[in-house]
Parts: structure tokens; sequence; C-alpha cells
DNA sequence: TTGTATGCGTTATCAC
DNA sequence: GTGATAACGCATACAA
């Protein structure tokens, strides 16, 4: 057994089938199906050949493969803003559901901009063999331009005729609203998320729906930066709303927009109570905690990924469009209406 | 100008060169150089294949193009942990770098298991140019054998003849005991990271370098998980050290040391003095907010993805080495020492 | 400047 | 069960 197991073929480079098949002295289409199929071989040479293969170390070229086969084993994902703490559960689940899948999984972001977002789709689509959008800034006919028919799936927003995973807002706004009803605020103030967020008007529509139903008065304000800064900048026309709760596009927000209260001196939820959605990771860290309404967002990546691994594979789809649950997580940002 | 860009090579397949050289009246390989090389060719045919390759949208196949140049245009980013919040700027900028070099970058994630990382990287290597390993947990040997002599960096460790951005601890370290030295504290408790974190030894060894020239009492304490839980779980350690201080490898530990401590009823600073490393997002939220030792984690992804780049490019890899300042964030949960 | 021929490493189709 | 051969789409060496 020799040690130096780098017997390449030429120079350097990584060891090919053909070195395989030298080794072996068979020949190089049996390597090739020695490896890619399981028993439909001499057990006897597949057993050489996979000494061979070892010996010399020899990994399949994936671009090879991959241009006979026209597939990379590999899918996009394009964020928004990775540093935004809800896009972690969809990396996170996205990941490891791809690969477990086998497939690789390229993140990408868009830095909340549209243009940049067409760019990194224009780039990536070729070499990709499936993509998972989630929170998408592109209009409908920009993305089935860019995408193309490549297999695409949709987190966090509804196109006809493109799967998606859906959050079911219903469940948890109405809780939200029960819960702000029940301490007696009868205004609310909603923040809005960006101008283009399909998931921010689904919110809002809910909101609206619910208050309505109980008799309060909702005013929505925005569109804001779905970030802390956004938060902090929306704090004046919160306060000049008059409403005693806020409910925030996301934690984010919220956030800010609390930061920029206490900064103000005015209490929370002493004077206003504040809420968010996606309980992100420092939401029960804030001083007062924050009132979020949670959403499945690692099961949204991975379910995600799993969808869309199934179309690339031909099979049958069996939970598209099915819904994510959502749930209120009552911390201590709300709390009984201001008399005002 | 006929409306159907999509009169594609045979059925529904994308267009290659063939076509595009077909409806162009030239020859295959005059495309190719016409889309690779600028101006090495005659204007006027170049902006005939131009308009061929756009009228059919046409985009190279990045597996042919790869197969015969050998290169993917892709590399590689490993961490331990995607929701840990430290990771984000360094995913961020190794991102930004690469693409904006032309980059793809594959983000996989090792789940803080030495096994798994193997296995991610195995499966990664052939498939990239290069590789970024950010606190990796492998053995030196591991890492030589998985790797093999495909480009890497390593981020916050170090091992001879691997190329490395590493932060200098040394200046955020002797901040934080001078800090500490000048609120009267003469006994601090290390809470320590993983097992086999280098760079936890480095805060360590820089903490009791320190702590001896002042004379002030310092204990390790640890190995720790670097988890919010970890850091919940240590607290009967750090309690039973007597320690006024305590220095978390983290800051993830330190915020669930303090959780543990406030569910505990020991005041912080008032009764115990808790500082971390990483300035998370989630520091500045929690109450008190976290005094900590900030490293330029940003910088230290793009620094780490363009030296990367400028080998795999066979260039002058200019700022090998250089180190990334750290600095001393004063909060409010570091105090004057508790008279014991 | 442009066209022709060849090879990158793999898989699938066809003989044997 | 195994081997020869063509094809995937592109980029280069060489010829024209």
């Amino acid at each position: 057994m020799t040690d130096e197991a780098g017997t390449r073929g030429r120079r350097g480079s990584a060891a090919t089938i053909y070195d395989v098949a030298e080794l072996a002295g068979v020949s190089p289409s049996t390597v090739s199906r020695a490896l890619s199929k399981p028993g439909r071989i001499a057990a006897s040479t597949e057993a050489k050949i996979r000494a061979a293969a070892d010996q010399l170390r020899f990994r399949v070229n994936p671009m090879a493969r991959g241009l006979y086969t026209g597939r990379s084993q590999t899918l996009a994902l394009l964020v928004a803003d990775i540093t935004n703490p809800v896009i972690f559960g969809i990396v996170r689940g996205a990941e490891q559901a791809a690969s477990e899948a086998g497939y690789t999984l390229v993140i990408a972001e868009s830095q909340e901009s549209g243009e940049a977002e067409g760019e990194v789709l224009r780039r990536l689509v070729p070499s990709v063999d499936g993509i998972i959008l989630a929170t998408t800034r592109l209009s409908v006919e920009t993305m089935h331009e860019l995408v193309g028919d490549k297999p695409t799936v949709l987190i966090n927003r509804d196109v006809p005729s493109i799967p998606a995973i859906l959050p079911d807002v219903e469940k948890g706004v109405s809780e939200l609203v029960e819960h702000l009803d029940g301490l007696g605020h009868t205004s609310i103030a909603y923040l809005a998320g960006p101008a283009a967020s399909w998931i921010s008007d689904r919110r809002w529509e809910r909101l609206l729906e619910h208050t309505e139903k109980r008799g309060i008065a909702a005013v929505e304000i925005g569109p804001n930066s779905p970030t802390i800064a956004g938060g902090r900048a929306a704090v004046r026309r919160v306060r000049a709303s008059r409403a005693t709760a806020v409910v925030a596009f996301n934690d984010l927000l919220a956030i800010g927009l609390m930061q920029q209260l206490a900064d103000d001196g005015v209490g929370v939820p002493a004077e206003i109570s504040v809420s968010g959605f996606d309980d992100i990771f420092g939401s029960e860290l804030i001083v007062p905690a924050l009132t979020t309404v949670r959403s499945q967002l690692e099961s949204a990546g991975a379910r995600a990924a799993r969808l869309l691994i199934s179309i690339v594979d031909d099979q049958e789809p069996d939970d598209a469009r099915h819904l994510l649950e959502t749930e209120l997580i009552v911390r201590a940002s709300t709390g009984p209406a201001a008399a005002s």
C-alpha cells in the first residue's frame, strides 16, 4: 500500500475516471457505472474500482457531470437582508433540507434593493437548478422574465401560478387584536413595511378586518424601512396619530420605535403599547420584552426547499400552498390602554 | 423584431453559442470570443452577435465553461452556526466581496459539530474554487486532508502555512482589563468557549497576561457551549468562583449568564460585572446593556474573501495576516466591584 | 479578424 | 456484465 495516494493523472490536477479505470484495469464507463449505480455491476469489479478510486482520492467532477446532466445539484435562496434575524430561520431550514437531499444552497442578498435583486438573480439563475425567493421586491413581470422556466418557490409572497410557502397571518393577527382589545385599546396604528412588501399588505388587511369587526380605530403609517432605523424615524408620526397601541410590520421596526420612545421619555407600555411580527432574536432581550406574532420561519425555509426539490426532481409536490401557523407571544411591551 | 425571443436550439433547453452563431451568421468560436473578450473582435460582428444573443436570451452555461477552465467562480464559506449573530458580519462581508469580484458564495453550516463539518467540506470542495473556514473545529491534519491543495483562508484560527484573517485580541483585552481594574475588580472569571476553539484560547491567554501584570486573580471556567444555554448553565460555577467580574468568551454566553443571574436575583453589575466579546445584535438591547469587545467582523469576511480570490486568481496576496483591530465598548453591565 | 478542430470529465446508448 | 462511442457547451490552438 503506497503512501503517495496523490498519483494523479498528469500535472497536479485531480484524478478522473480514466485514471481510476487504468488503475483498476477496466474501462472508464465501467467506473462511471460502479460509482453512480449501486449493484448493477459485478461485485468483484466494483470492489476493485472502489479501491482504486479511494487510492487516487477520486471525486467526481461536478461540472463534467452537470454539463451532461444539465443539473448542478444547487439551489439558490435570495433574501433581502442577511443580517435581519428573521432570515436566520429561513436560511437554516432551507440549508438543512437542501443538504439532506444532496443539494448545495447558495444564499444571496439583495440588500433591500430591487435592482440589486434583479442583478443577483440574473447571475445566479444559469448555475442553479431552482430558486427560492424570500420576500422579493420584484414585480411579477420581472420575476417571470428573470427566472424563465427555472423551478421557483416563493416565501411570503403569493403570485398566481408560482408555488409558495405562506404564513397563515389570520390566526396570529386575530389573537393580537383580541389581546389588544382585551386591554382596552380603541385605536391602533399599523407601522407598515416597505412599499412593495406583499406580506406587509396582508398583515395590514387582516388587521383592518379584525379591528373593524371589533369597532377599533386603525390607521396605517408608512411605508417604512423594515429596520431599527426605520422604527426610530417613524416615532413622530406614531405619536401624532394618538393611537394607544402600535402594531409594527416586524420586530426590527418595533424595536427601533421602542428605542426612540425610550429616548423621548415615553413609557412603554404605560403610555403606548407596542407589538411586532416574527419573534426575532433580540425581541425577548429588549426591555420591556416585545409582544409579537411568531411565524414558523425555520419550517418555512425547509418546506420551501423540499417543495422546490420535489419540483426539480419532477416528483409529486405533496404540500404545495400549505400555510404556516402563526401565534401570538405576549410579553411586556403591551399593557392596558392609557386613559386618554 | 419578433416577439418570440424564446426560439431556442431544440426542445425547451437554453440557447447555446451555436444557436447564437447560426442566427448571427458567424462561427461558434467567434461568438465565444465576442462574449468573453471585450474588443478583440470587429465591432460590427460583435454588434451582430450581441443582438443575436439578446434575442435568444443567451446565457453562458457555467458548467460548460467550468469544465473547460477548471473554475466554477464559486467560493465556499463554512461557519459553525448561521444563527449566531457573530456570523452575520462575516457572511455579509464575504458575500459582498465575492460578488463584487464576480464570484458566487456558498454558505454552509456545520452545526457546531466537527463530523458534520468534515462531511460538508468533503462535499463542497470539488465544486468550489476556494474555501473560507470560519472558526473551524477541524484538526490540522483533517483540514489538510479535506481541502487538499484547494486555496483556503482561515478566519479566527492560526495554522502555519495557511493564510488567515485574525483579530488583534491584544488591544481589546488590554482595554477591558484596564477598565475592570479601574473599577476595583481584583478577581476575574473567564467563561471559556468550546474546547477546540483557537480563538477562545487566545482570549484567555491575553487575559491572563494582563491580569497577571496588574495583580488581578483570574480563573478559567469551561469549556462551555458558546450559546445562551451555555451561559445559563455556567452560572453556578461562576458564582462558586466568587469572582467579582466575568469575562465571557462571547456575547451569547454573557447574555445567557446575565439572564440566569437575573432569574436568580443576582444584580448586574451591582453584585457582579459581566462582559463579552463580539458586540452582536442584541448586546445593546439587553438590560443592562452589555460591555463587550468588538471585532470588525464585516471586514473579516470581506478581507478573507478578497484574500482568497487573490490566491485563486494567482495575484499577489497583498494583505495576508493583517490583523483586525478590536475595541472595548463600555456599556452598563460592568460597574464598580462589590465590596466583599 | 474569423473559422476549424479538439478536449475538458462525465453519462447514456449501443454493441459485444 | 463490460467496453467503445457520442454528446453535453464552451474556450483555446492553430489554420486560413
